[in-house]
DNA sequence: TGGCGATTCTAGCAGCGCTAGAGAACCTGT
DNA sequence: ACAGGTTCTCTAGCGCTGCTAGAATCGCCA
């Protein structure tokens, strides 16, 4: 039995290692730098080892997404406890959230914006995926007014998604962020 | 003269014939299709002279990206002249633009998605690239109350794209789409 | 220590964007 | 009508991609 646990428990460190090396390399270097030969130079194997861990590349981005949605959720979290009332606390939340996919953009880009098949919004979405969402939700419960607050939750997101995404696109003038991010708070946060 | 003359046209014309076909394979086989060889067998000729026309694949896909432009702007236009009061034709004008994104999903994402190198919001930006947002700003003037109109307009556009994007990447209850919609016009329509 | 299973590597496929240099087509001046 | 020169177009190929079949190697057990 034993030989058998350390050598799962091998595997999975050397999963953790492809992981966290794609990550690294796509925080790094961008999107571009992730290759599977660079990948499996970086981990010290040869190519083939990551199929045996990975049905394909999209697979390994789609373990590095769920890890970033892990930081994600720890970094909205955290704003929204520490803020006093409700208004401070959404607009902390999205100050966070556009931090984060500031901070991570080739990450982020690979957690919303590429066609990664991670199960969303069904009932086996993994707890990561569901927490940063939760969060948002959290804060934005006392603005719902009449309306429901999963649709809500939902636009509202969807709206900070926009904002940072055409920003990044440079389809947005740059330096007007903080404007948008207020406008948009003054017309949610009500 | 006439014999340059000719060949220009000529020239021209084949320019067309390149943008049409690549827009016919991105609208019919998605993304992947668009592909040098695809395209160059399309528009029977051999792929070298796509080169002799455009620095490369993603100048095409930005000529692509600018004739949908010019699409999508029609059909803000016809939206907004159509309807009566200013809180319809926000509406209109909403929905004719997520229309057009849902009807034309890939060359949607080559315009806005795509990290195409398009001069948007400086003082060389082409028209075509303008007046789809000039769209949209005049059917929110009648909202501005004491915003700027161009940040209004901007964030209202965002959400708008956020909305879409994420809807498309299965990361939104793909039904709720119209109550989003509206409580979206709830929050800048007033 | 020899043999067997599991693991890992080498080598290669088909396809990608892109380009150098050969070849064909065309216009021009005699 | 034809040779010369220019302009255009094609063939062939480079280095890269994600991915995989089959050979080789390693590690465990008798």
């Amino acid at each position: 039995m034993s030989i058998q646990a350390r050598r799962e428990r091998e595997r999975a460190e050397r999963e953790r290692l492809i992981v966290t090396a794609a990550r690294d390399l796509l925080e790094s270097e961008g999107w571009d730098a992730v290759t599977t030969r660079r990948l499996a130079e970086k981990i010290e194997y040869s190519q083939p080892v990551l199929y045996s861990h990975f049905k394909g590349k999209s697979a390994i981005m789609a373990a590095v997404a769920t890890a970033g949605f892990a930081d994600l959720t720890a970094e909205l979290r955290a704003a929204r406890t520490a803020a006093g009332d409700p208004r401070r606390a959404l607009a902390a939340v999205a100050a966070a959230y556009a931090g984060f996919a500031e901070r991570h953009p080739a990450l982020y880009e690979a957690m919303f914006t590429q066609p990664v098949d991670l199960p969303f919004g069904r009932p086996d979405t993994p707890p990561e995926l569901r927490q940063a969402y939760e969060e948002l939700r959290e804060a934005l419960r006392p603005f719902a007014r009449d309306d429901d607050l999963e649709t809500l939750t939902e636009t509202f997101w969807s709206a900070l998604h926009g904002l940072l995404v055409l920003r990044r696109n440079d389809r947005l003038r740059h330096d007007e962020h903080e404007h948008r991010l207020a406008l948009l708070l003054g017309r949610f946060a009500t």
